[in-house]
DNA sequence: CTGTATCCGAAATGATACTG
DNA sequence: CAGTATCATTTCGGATACAG
């Protein structure tokens, strides 16, 4: 017995949320720093971000590779999972793009 | 001065929560009743049915035809607009499906 | 710089009962 | 059949302060 009913209920489950769609597209060149990640989700506070990635490490889409110096500097990276999530999601944000004028016109 | 910082920012914002893409997905192949639709996606309860509805109705996604007849009739179908989502998130359906196993395993 | 901890208000959702 | 109304609860998310 499934939790989920089809594979866009458990996609949607994995990737719920307004933030968890950006910061795989924020990822998708390469790792990025904890403060560049934080710019470059314009609107997402220091708490939520980090409970986010603590999220998607905890679903194999992120990796975090942490450097012991001082100041401080984490990582984060997609892994191939996240990858391939970021890979299905691109229809949708060429979707947005597309309609963008339409969906900042509603209410 | 947008909304969205990008169109993955707009497509989420207009098919947000866990619900929307279930009813999309339900709608796809032509209309369906009330009592039929939430069949259709199992776990939403009547009241969360109607209000998304009536957002995806608002955002131009669904149409609602009502047929005045004893028993009530009222028929829910896809915009154009509401197709060219359905498609786009039709890759996203897909990696679900493919993963399925994975997901379902996660906590 | 990269987090953690706490508090609080707002929003989402569920349960239940009721109506035309 | 297709909703509405109301209430309770749960979750989300922002602000702030603090720590390694």
């Amino acid at each position: 017995m499934g939790k989920y009913t089809c594979g866009l209920d458990a996609a949607i489950a994995v990737m719920g949320g307004k933030w968890k769609g950006l910061i795989l597209f924020a990822l998708q060149d390469g790792p990025v720093r904890f403060g560049e990640l934080r710019r470059a989700v314009p609107g997402i506070s220091e708490r939520m971000l980090i409970l986010q990635l603590r999220e998607m490490e905890a679903s194999g889409l992120v990796h975090c590779e942490v450097y012991h110096q001082v100041p401080p500097k984490v990582e984060y990276s997609l892994t191939g999972f996240g990858h391939s999530l970021n890979t299905a999601m691109a229809p949708l944000g060429e979707w947005g793009e597309e309609h963008m004028e339409r969906i900042e016109a509603l209410p």
